[in-house]
DNA sequence: TCTTGACTCTCCCCTTAGGTGATACCCTAT
DNA sequence: ATAGGGTATCACCTAAGGGGAGAGTCAAGA
């Protein structure tokens, strides 16, 4: 039976040895002597229970749930190893979606920064702009449209930009998880999200007709430069899932 | 612009007064003004950067990480997204070996059936094993017990059951030969069939401790569960016997 | 025998992103 | 004036070690 110092171990096992003075404080691996000067030695049992250490450590278990697996007799082995795929599984889900964020995320920048040097509204023709803006007043009234106005140009245009993105990123989102319903958690957090933007989008003065007007920018905007911008504006479906989550959000608020 | 207190702009964006002290202290998001009284007070652009650093913490951003790309208008954001990308791809390829490997080793398990401590001691009360199992720790020390304990799980159950059944017909002829004699022949191929079998057990380290541990779980199990066994366990008669002729057996194979 | 360099010991602070609790201060409504 | 709730700061805790300080130990060469 060898007896190993500290770094021999550490070299063999390709540890610290800083992690075999961690284990053997925390009683996940004590060496089997220690000499006269308190020197650490570790046999060849020590050797092939640190393996198994580092094997679970590989899978991502804790050392404490390592320990139990190691010393508890009756632990079940089976289960934990499947819980622990399970979860394992679900974290990678999880990346999936953050790809996928960061992919809309970076469509969304390169369209971005095509837009940087541009007001929102540039794309827009002026004349149909301003027909639509003389529609807008005669059908909501002076006061309103005005207030709306002032309260977009209070924005910077990266403000602007950014809420844009944002709410283009959330309705993106919410389109995806339509399938949930809408109670789901997320769903309630985007619809959070969105409630807030909004809010600020009209000054902390929600009301329909604005909604209106602004949709109906949008979807100006959109008609108008439809092969060089991918905003995505909500179809009938969207926009009924939106409206009920929202309702949802409202109600529990209460 | 209104003000938002912690609480207000916590409960607002989701996240505790904790993060909004924490996000303060490292100067992540600072108040907008604090009161005479020390009290931090937010306004919209505040709610507005909070937002985005919870963007970008749901993309596993360390909270560095976002300061930079929020602050550092030279800091290109485009590859920090692409960087992170590849990094949450890589993280997602090591999940995907790391459930390979506990499927891998899950089948292992399954298809040597390993025994583990609750079968081994399967059809025994937990609360007296586990009071047996301390005495003899007491009793023979830590390792013995472990050493011993792992040679058993190292069977699988089939082997262990073929094992102790065949242990048992043994037991039965012997008793059936006694009076032939401990160096009656056929008295004598059961014997060496007896000590290959426990050296198994023993995992080649013969042992009269180790044996008298297995002996004494024997003793329990039948103890609990005598009417539905028929295992054998040899009394002082048969035992005797076996001794001599393996003491005959040990002698003659010199 | 002495010294030198490698090795080891223990103790302490630091890391992430906050959780939890203690203690004290502030504000407002009754 | 007091009670209740909001707030501030401080300090300790998490997991798995990293890094370093100060002191002791060991083996080999001069």
């Amino acid at each position: 039976m060898d007896n190993y110092s500290v770094k021999k171990l550490a070299r063999l096992a390709g540890v610290t040895v800083r992690t075999l003075h961690l284990y053997d404080k925390m009683g996940l691996l004590k060496p089997s002597i220690r000499t006269e000067a308190r020197y650490r030695l570790y046999g060849n049992k020590e050797l092939l229970r640190l393996q198994q250490i580092l094997f679970y450590r590989e899978l991502d278990f804790p050392l404490k749930d390592i320990m139990t697996i190691l010393d508890d007799p009756a632990f079940d082995l089976e289960q934990a190893l499947e819980g622990h795929k399970v979860a394992l599984l679900a974290k990678k889900e999880r990346i999936n979606t953050l790809v996928g964020t960061i992919e809309k995320t970076l469509a969304t920048l390169k369209q971005h920064s095509m837009l940087q040097a541009e007001d929102l509204y540039e794309g827009m023709p002026n004349e149909k702009m301003a027909a639509y803006r003389k529609e807008a007043i005669s059908k909501w009234g002076q006061e309103l449209i005005a207030e709306t106005e002032a309260t977009i140009k209070s924005f910077s245009k990266e403000e602007m930009h950014s809420i844009a993105n944002e709410l283009n990123d959330i309705c993106a989102q919410l389109t995806v998880l339509i399938p949930k319903g809408a109670a789901d958690k997320t769903v309630q957090q985007h619809i959070a999200k969105r409630m807030q933007l909004v809010h600020q989008l009209t000054g902390g003065k929600v009301s329909s007709e604005k909604m209106e007007y602004l949709r109906n920018l949008g979807q100006l905007y959109k008609a108008t430069n439809a092969d060089t911008t991918d905003y995505i504006l909500p179809d009938a479906e969207q926009a009924a899932f939106i409206r009920e989550a929202t309702s949802y959000y409202l109600a529990s608020k209460k």
